[in-house]
DNA sequence: ACAGTTTACTTGTCTAGACAACCATACACA
DNA sequence: TGTGTATGGTTGTCTAGACAAGTAAACTGT
């Protein structure tokens, strides 16, 4: 039986971790304000008594982590504004309500061909009067409405989408199994639902609503553009930053 | 007088990142599916003619951006939901506003020391009636408000914060120096603003807002507990995802 | 048939040395 | 005085080899 803690049960932390550590608390206590010239990797391989790709391991990813900036030629100095900025991860809402342990249902409204609007027909790189796919899903979390999903998606990426099940697999789950690996853009902004979203999520009009908007692109080509419109009440995004 | 662009003056890409990107080529193409087994770092040494350590490189930068999964003794396999969730930044306001080339400028409505109420004792983890510094500040793009800025701090991590100036450093700012590495959490939810937040922003009390919920930790004590609250029409937040 | 052991393969990490690219400064020369 | 040049220090990257640690399958002996 092992009676060490799951944490520690990794054993002693690798030298690269150690001079990461080292040089991230040197920062956490102030010993280097925003700008400061930092220790050279010679300084660094000096005072730890490894190689030097071992340090430059443990630089390399406290540059990727933003705790520094480094020039070359010049050296490695602590980064500025850069712990001011945090990042907030956006999950597909399915996956989301499934790891609450809740149960997860969609209620689709509308699916099928339409002809492109101007702004839209240059949204997705297609031709104004386009042939589109048009889907409008409500997302229930234990029954309740907590996502009102109006996906807009490019045929020529997705020719099967008009005849898949939403009830059973999500939009996005289907489109990631045609476009594999893609780009985002998102948009988070509060406003007020639009008449036919608040009757499908059973709200008033004027309460308030985040209304997320991403546009995704694979390969180049503009894939999908979705409005996906939150009770205020209901749904709030969560995020932790460490550095 | 240099003729080549921009980009093509770093010349040749070192062989890590011609790695890197074959390997994502073939993710963006489909050709592993999510869970399925990717070649073994021999097999791309002599695929691609470069050491164990460039090999190596590359797919430890694959996993840090979430797109392979590796076990050791087993293999490294495609990554499947991480394509899913995204990460979105949130910046200090005062810097996007700058970013933008627009004129912030703020105005402090109040800065006093109060005693902490039961729930916002606990959530700095102090004991209720203790002293807390309160400010209450409201930020203005070219004049415009743009953000009100209610905010409780820990006096112990930042003594000095009743004598700053917050038309000149922003709160966030002064605590970034007493405090200069910080873990954080964050809600993001849309909300009403109460009456008086209505008042200082120059909105109606039902005009939706974007509230965003700040609260963070200085080497395991809490500093800080903000609500930013940002006119829904005029405030959004943008995110970008490249995998 | 089962249990333990060996073997092959995988990832994780480190080392010592090397060369290239880059920068700031000191220096020599006109 | 001003200009070009050498020099030392810095980061960026690669190599070849090594050992450790983990897994899975083959192999062994009972």
């Amino acid at each position: 039986m092992n009676l060490l803690s799951p944490k520690a049960r990794h054993g002693p932390v690798p030298p690269y971790a150690r001079v990461k550590q080292a040089l991230k608390d040197g920062l956490s206590e102030g010993r280097w304000h925003a700008g400061d010239l930092m220790p050279s990797e010679a300084e660094l391989v000096a005072q730890f008594g490894v190689s030097r790709m071992t340090v430059s391991r443990a630089l390399r990813e406290l540059l990727a982590e933003g705790l520094v900036d480094r020039v070359q030629g010049v050296g490695t100095f602590a980064a500025q504004l850069h712990r001011i900025s945090s990042t907030l991860t956006i999950r597909d809402l399915h996956e989301e309500i499934e790891a609450r342990g809740h149960r997860h249902h969609a209620e689709v409204h509308l699916v099928r061909e339409e002809r492109a609007t101007a702004p839209l027909a240059q949204q997705l790189g297609l031709a104004a009067g386009a042939p589109v796919y048009h889907s409008l899903v409500v997302h229930h979390d234990n029954g309740v409405p907590l996502q009102c999903e109006d996906r807009y998606v490019n045929p020529a990426c997705a020719p099967d989408y008009l005849n898949i099940d939403f009830t059973r697999t999500t939009p996005t789950q289907h489109l990631l199994e045609v476009a594999p690996l893609w780009e985002a853009q998102y948009t988070i902004e509060a406003s007020r639902p639009t008449a036919q979203e608040a009757r499908l999520l059973g709200i008033a009009v004027d309460d308030p609503c985040l209304v997320v908007v991403r546009r995704t692109i694979s390969r180049g080509v503009p894939v999908t553009l979705a409005r996906l419109v939150h009770p205020g009440s209901r749904y709030q995004l969560q995020g932790r930053f460490n550095p």
